[in-house]
DNA sequence: TTTCATATTGGGAACGTTCCCAAAAGAATT
DNA sequence: AATTCTTTTGGGAACGTTCCCAATATGAAA
């Protein structure tokens, strides 16, 4: 019933020509056809409708203009709108590009991995939750890594100045006054995170002359489960109104459900306690009141991301480029002036 | 320097069999081999570093246990939540789950149609901006269909009772004393969708004796920018407070985004005006007032899509299934009991 | 041991393109 | 008209698998 079969070779028979000029026509490369033929040629196409099987193209060509987009959530508004980056520039030169959220199941990134192993995509750009840098060499094909990997030397990488972002969120608390400055974010996948983080909030603290209290700094993912167990642990802590003023969450998820989690049991955020977020998704302008949060250039991450790998995928090696954006405050209303008086 | 093209013959020359023998090893298809053939076979392999190269057995076997799934967008809860089950479930069995979102782009659909066409994928789920469905028949690889469409009489579909959906959350807000209730979809896509939730609310009205005023219909797009530019048009109509008590939102992202830009305009959701969601995203919860919506089964909606294309797709064709579940209330804090004296 | 059934193996022919190179046909130059 | 150059065409040979079928090895039954 449906469409049997109908190879270069039937349009050849019927235009009256070889399968070679059929193969010039449909394939862009250029060769030169008469006009003529052309004509001949697209009209017998139309007239079988026949379709060009880009499987054995690609199998000939080695070359199949599908990049896979490997991210942990495509859910979060701050992955998804690199991801659209990438797909905007890369459908410019004619990739397509294909979409795997991990979800940050080891097991689902073990199934992508072997899925772009298996010569089914020209190029990868991916955020690894194991940064297992030996599989991504193992791709077999070019490869951009997504985040500040340090540990990745001889891949290439485009990411945010994740120290420099914290430190923007510390400093912007200190200045309004803050001085006991608690700090939420993940050990979920690389532990470096944790630590750039971390080290900024400590260096931060130490630059200040302001004490360090191991207590303000809470561990959790970077979820909504996460913003409801971190407001918990808050909460719990004793004495927490005399030991914190602000709060600088991993990212804006995180800060957002803070935020709701928060109110609910009456802590006002932005008079009670200033929060801020980090990444700037959209719905951070959504909450009440309004989130101040550090904001990463998504677009520009993943647009230097496509443009990097298209290089790679037309065969422009060279040393591995590290490409690190910094972050850029903006500032809402969720931290408070304490250099006012109430 | 990288991996020169091992093929099946280089581990058929290395563990001295025939190439028919290394395929059945590495493909799973059951043919029998002696464990001792197997044994050396694996070694070879793994020895040569061999991968095998899918797209040349999926110009053999015409399957490529690639499946896409292509929805609006991506970043939406809704769809993302949808998807995430359809890969679940996929996955299950054997296969691979590509995501495209189209972003509401025509020109985006047609591209992912285009890749679809080209016998890259053994199946397609979508919701098409375009409902196109020559173009869905045309694709020659089985397609379900996500949402509610008469129109699309051949093909299999799933998704949920759009006039029951809309009907339930009328019906709350009537027997909570709501007596003017207002209603925002959208044009966007399909227009049965506008027609069908604006069906149910004119016959709720009818049912009950209801006057009703075309004013209150708003007509935006189911996004943030609708959500503003509806609550912009609600404010600024005149004598809105002794005209409308009540609003339902076509989605939750423009109901969640309302709460918010209510609130900015001094309007308190839940208290000035009553508010009812659609489809129950996470975020749904996390307002403030918590919003009160109707939920959809998204889980339930990606998992029978899949367990229907699976089925296709292993050739069990016959009349086309049409799968339409029915919406359930999630009773929140944005709507107001204006049966009880205040 | 012979005979038959069964399990395992190997060799070519697909699958539908593109690539390479040579041949043919035109166009331009002498 | 003969020569050279350029454009257009065609015919195999890949690309790396799987499939089909025949051939061989293995084991059980007679």
């Amino acid at each position: 019933m449906k469409d049997t079969k109908i190879s270069i070779l039937e349009v050849a028979r019927l235009a009256g020509v070889s399968k070679s000029t059929v193969s010039r026509v449909i394939s862009d490369r250029g060769g030169s056809v008469s006009p003529k033929t052309l004509e001949r040629v697209n009209r017998a196409i139309e007239q079988l409708g026949y379709r060009r099987n880009s499987i054995a193209a690609g199998l000939r060509t080695r070359k199949s203009y599908m990049v896979l987009v490997m991210i942990p959530d495509v859910a979060n508004p701050f992955w998804s709108e690199i991801a659209k980056a990438i797909q905007d520039q890369l459908e410019l030169a004619g990739y397509s590009v294909v979409l795997g959220s991990t979800y940050w199941s080891e097991e689902r990134e073990s199934r992508y991995y072997e899925l772009a192993r298996m010569s089914r995509f020209d190029g990868v750009i991916l955020n690894s939750v194991t940064d297992n840098i030996e599989r991504i060499k193992n791709l077999g094909v070019p490869a951009v890594l997504i985040g500040e990997r340090t540990a990745a030397q001889n891949i290439d990488t485009v990411g945010t100045d994740t120290m420099q972002a914290a430190r923007v969120g510390l400093e912007y608390l200190y200045s309004l006054g803050h001085r006991k400055i608690a700090l939420a974010t993940s050990e979920h996948g690389s532990e470096r995170y944790l630590s750039l983080r971390a080290r900024a909030h400590r260096e931060s603290l130490h630059e200040k002359a302001l004490p360090f209290d191991p207590e303000l700094v809470f561990s959790v993912t970077l979820n909504e489960e996460g913003g409801r167990t971190l407001v918990h642990e808050f909460l719990t802590m004793h004495d927490w109104r005399g030991r914190a003023d602000g709060l600088l969450c991993g990212n804006d998820i995180l800060a957002i459900t803070a935020i709701n989690e928060f109110r609910k049991f009456g802590v006002i955020p932005g008079i009670d306690l200033s929060i801020v977020g980090m990444d700037d998704i959209p719905a951070a302008s959504q909450t009440y009141p309004p989130l101040t949060t550090v904001r990463k250039p998504k677009e520009r991450i993943g647009r230097i991301a496509a443009e990097l790998l298209l290089r790679r995928m037309q065969g422009i090696f060279g040393a591995p480029e590290k490409h690190l954006f910094s972050a850029e405050l903006i500032i809402r209303d969720s931290v408070r002036d304490k250099r006012k008086t109430t």
